[in-house]
DNA sequence: TCCTACGATGGACTTCGTCCAAGTCAAGAA
DNA sequence: TTCTTGACTTGGACGAAGTCCATCGTAGGA
């Protein structure tokens, strides 16, 4: 996710402060912000920024590939800036904590062919639940 | 899920025409619907159930482990009535589609312990995209 | 049959997200 | 540097999905 801003630059994105607000936003820590925790923290820097850009804006790194939507247990989808390195999440069942993680083996091989009714298969997503140290 | 009405009384559930209605929608071809597809079909038995009444109901069949929620890419939580018998899921990115599958190995064992951050790690979801005969 | 607590109702409300017409401005052209 | 233009932003209306609540109805036990 670093050098996020060259990155689109270099794809032709026009660059505008609202953009680059959002862009900074998710650069920094990598939690998984909802929508309107990006307007939130967003607006910090730019108070006039309006939902409707956020909201465009995040459309559009999704379709980039630069972020991704997680789609947890609350209603609000989720923005992963971390969409450069494959990975999977673990989602503590009592407080909703996100984290990323990395398992082993090969989950789409494990899919028998049989099982498979004719779908190209490309991308397979995996959601550990359990309790963190917190709430157990 | 079938004889889902004699384990429902068994747990003491008070039988009210609503629910009956709600359950046996469910109990028939094993699909995913959203609740407002839900409503619309028991609402062709009993035409004058609220979406309160089905919202609730689902609600309660989730919490009692009859019916689990999917979370897919549409905005709505879809409903599965297959709770019973442990499954994945494979969906069409093109036209949403949803079937059930079921993948060999053990994902919930491929999570090295020192991704597990502490957490008692208890189900897993997983969701493999790709594109189904008819959108490829 | 009667009672009563549990469940149903429907309408208001909240949350999350999209759409649109009008105004603004980034960046290339001159 | 200034001009031009089409892409971007704005804010408010709108829509979909879901929740809440006061009130009414009824399943099922006494």
């Amino acid at each position: 996710m670093s050098d996020l801003l060259g990155r689109l630059r270099g794809r032709g994105w026009r660059m505008t402060s609202q953009r680059r607000v959002v862009a900074e936003v998710l650069d920094g820590d990598h939690v998984h912000l909802t929508a309107d925790e990006v307007h939130l923290r967003a607006a910090e820097r730019l108070p006039e920024i309006s939902r409707a850009t956020v909201y465009n804006t995040l459309g559009e790194l999704v379709a980039l590939g630069e972020v991704l939507e997680v789609s947890t247990v609350g209603r609000a989808k989720r923005y992963d800036p971390n969409a450069r390195n494959p990975h999977q999440h673990l989602v503590c069942s009592g407080c909703g904590t996100v984290r990323d993680v990395h398992p082993v083996g090969n989950a789409i091989g494990d899919l028998p062919e049989e099982e498979r009714f004719g779908f190209a298969v490309g991308s397979v997503e995996i959601t550990y639940r359990g309790l963190c140290p917190g709430c157990a």
